[in-house]
DNA sequence: GGCCGACTATACGGAGCCGTATAGCAGGTC
DNA sequence: GACCTGCTATACGGCTCCGTATAGTCGGCC
């Protein structure tokens, strides 16, 4: 058996790295095979077509970007507003907001993907409920605050919003000081 | 001289549907002629090229979208929690919503889109910041709570978040509360 | 050495799209 | 009626991409 010269594996992170740069569009066979290296030969040997591609992109996505989150911040303990906030940080920087902007977007125009992000999003709203819950007792205000802590996350990377003689960072803290009753 | 038989607002028109509906990508020069029952050709008489009728479709969104809505805030009247309320809702609903959606998409990946959208943020931020401020007077917190209401206009829309056993709508009613200080 | 299986390169047909060129048509003008 | 102008249809070359087919190469294994 040869050694695996391109692996399925990479043509899938390759992807994941094109989804994230440049959108759901710019995820092409052939232009992955070029950042790869190679020509699209052995990738209909991994995939049936591209769709396939897609579908397991998705896949590796669904089960890592929550699972790597929540055991960073097992190991980094803290009380409840420390815990969501290192959730938030680290699911919302860096490669993974990338990838989440992209599919987020890819999600409005397919369904099947926003039913991928909807079990992510899911998983998500409920740690946010437990923190919230540990500091706040009335159900609904736990939802509300909850759904205003996720929405400041997410919403605020497709403002383009300018705050005169203040950092946006600095806004951002103020506010989510709000949401956590400070 | 014959009468404008499908004239440059139309091709424009059409552009930012297919805008809203499949994102900058679905924006083809033969895609909108077929929508329109006609055949490229014209096209190239009004737009020297795609990214001419690109830059036009933005041009006619920047000058609409802020102003429509502000004159219809003007003529309803109202407090200023019903005026930010009313806003939000006319701007972040039916077309005008999809179109949104798609520019804040294309924003992220084009510097040039990125401004045009800061100048129509701003506008927008400005008037929450108004309206905030005729109940809330430290200056950090009218900023922070714009910003959240902001946030949670856009950002409700890219999530895929459930809420057990409640409405959506009832939840973000009461997130919307909590940012207008109710 | 010689074989086999895994991966790669290359070439192909088909589709969609861009931008250009060119010819046709229809209404208004003289 | 002849003409001009503004819009339209059609055809083209060029590009990118998909998915398939086919031949080549390389590593391990007997």
């Amino acid at each position: 058996m040869g050694a695996l010269r391109t692996p399925r594996a990479k043509w899938i992170e390759e992807g994941l790295r094109a989804l994230a740069a440049g959108g759901v569009d710019a995820v092409r066979v052939e232009t992955l095979a070029k950042a790869l290296g190679v020509t699209k030969g052995g990738f209909y040997g991994y995939f049936a077509d591209r769709d396939a591609l897609l579908e397991e992109m998705l896949d590796a996505w669904e089960r890592e970007c929550v699972d790597e989150v929540l055991q960073q911040v097992e190991r980094a303990g803290g009380d409840a507003r420390d815990r969501i906030r290192l959730a938030g940080q680290l699911t919302f920087s860096g490669d993974r907001l990338l990838t989440e902007l992209a599919i987020r977007d890819w999600a409005r125009r397919d369904g099947h993907v926003t039913e991928r992000l909807r079990r992510v999003d899911n998983q998500r709203m409920q740690l946010a409920r437990e923190m919230i819950g540990t500091f706040c007792s009335d159900p609904d205000e736990v939802e509300a605050r909850s759904l205003l802590a996720f929405s400041l996350a997410i919403g605020h990377h497709f403002l383009a919003v300018e705050h005169p003689g203040r950092a946006h960072a600095d806004v951002r803290a103020r506010a989510a000081d709000l949401i956590l009753g400070l």
